[in-house]
DNA sequence: CTTCAACTATAAGTATGTTCATAATAAGCC
DNA sequence: GGCTTATTATGAACATACTTATAGTTGAAG
């Protein structure tokens, strides 16, 4: 799946191809209008994230350009928060879906995947690791006949933990990843919600632990 | 577009066919799995929304038959709160959602429209009145420079009014449609919405009002 | 044994939803 | 028009769920 993104902001450019390469779609960059453009009409990309505010030639130019053009490539506009939103109520006509900024990852990947999402692709949300079962579309972990609802950032934590579960993550990562790129959480935040995880997994009886590395991170291990 | 739904439980199912009929989806019911089979096969169905206890064959069966015959319809599939859900692990592999009873009309409609969206169809749901926008993928109220945030039962019943700008909302309605059919809330909670809904209005300096008519029901006016 | 990272209980903060009591308002009646 | 009554409006209290912050405890590595 190959994303194309249209962010000046060498940060923010930089977090969303993060995001998106960690959940395996290929992004290429690029910061303004006028390559928007030339990349975007090239018509190889499944999605375009296009920043309205770039330089040159502004995203919705870019978007009407690329749909004069016929090129039907989803798109989808970052606007920012502030912006008077009644300018975008009529223009962003060539847009799919739009998100404002700052957003959480996560929420930038539902949309990505509503937008790339083909026909008869399976939408269910379910992983196993061990012995329990996670629904996401839920947010229930279950083992056996016990069940237990997971709040948010409980499962998005859960959610990376079984998505890495090769990998350690490390506290950096999981605030990165579930509190945002720009958050000012601290690491005992994470330690907190661990630890509420621990309690829910042990609740249904799981002997799936999360693994603590000092210094390093966390990991998934399934004892049994 | 048209939708089957498969649900021995009459109440429910009714209450399926009236929502999806509120919102210009055709609906067709039936009670059990030989008859889902029958109609499913038929091929004419843009989703099946299948309940699993159903008599004669349960959903997994008809899911499993239906593409067996190569019937790619999107399956939506409703489990009961309580049922096992490892059983739901394995063996939901014909269908492309699934959620649990009881569940809010909005959310319904939420996984039909993404399991019926078709390629290039935009997701943006954004609506305007009067001299308002409102923003319904983040939940904004604008008008101007002056945005406010609405909370979930706000937003849908915001949402509520201005889809049916024309005609009179009932109490009933609003609380059939939001808080969901089987809900037990009185009118005061409408009331209580319909109050925070119009300071916020005000907030943002909308000259539109929340007409209350009197024994009947609410409706948006626009004053200007 | 000491130290630092990790753990966890608990409290505080924030957002949302519900209920209750009372106030405001409109409609019907004299 | 005033009076009565039913309906709607609203502030405030209450309840609950989720998140964040605080601080003391535990436990492993050196």
């Amino acid at each position: 799946m190959n994303i194309l993104i249209v962010e000046d902001e060498k940060r923010l450019a930089n977090a969303l191809k993060q995001i998106l390469l960690e959940q395996k779609y290929m992004a290429d960059v690029v910061y303004d209008g006028n390559d928007a453009l030339d990349y975007g009409l090239s018509g190889i990309y499944d999605l375009i994230i296009l920043d309205i505010m770039i330089p040159y030639r502004d995203g919705y130019e870019v978007a009407y350009e690329l749909r004069k053009n016929k090129i039907e490539t989803p798109i989808l506009m970052l606007t920012a928060k502030d912006a008077v939103s009644d300018k975008v109520t009529g223009l962003n006509r060539g847009a799919d879906d739009y998100m404002t900024k700052p957003f959480a990852p996560e929420e930038l990947l539902a949309r990505v995947k509503a937008l790339t999402r083909r026909r008869g692709e399976v939408i269910i949300d379910e992983a196993d690791f061990g012995d329990f079962n996670f629904n996401a579309s839920t947010s229930t972990l279950t083992k056996g006949s016990k069940s237990v609802h997971l709040n948010f950032k409980e499962a998005e934590i859960l959610k990376l933990l079984i998505a890495n579960r090769d990998i350690i993550l490390s506290k950096e990562d999981i605030i990165t990843k579930v509190w945002g790129y720009d958050s000012d959480a601290g690491s005992n935040n994470v330690e907190a919600y661990i630890s509420f995880l621990r309690r829910k997994l042990n609740f249904v009886n799981s002997s799936t632990e999360i693994k603590a590395i000092k210094k390093v991170g966390y990991r998934l291990e399934n004892k049994g």
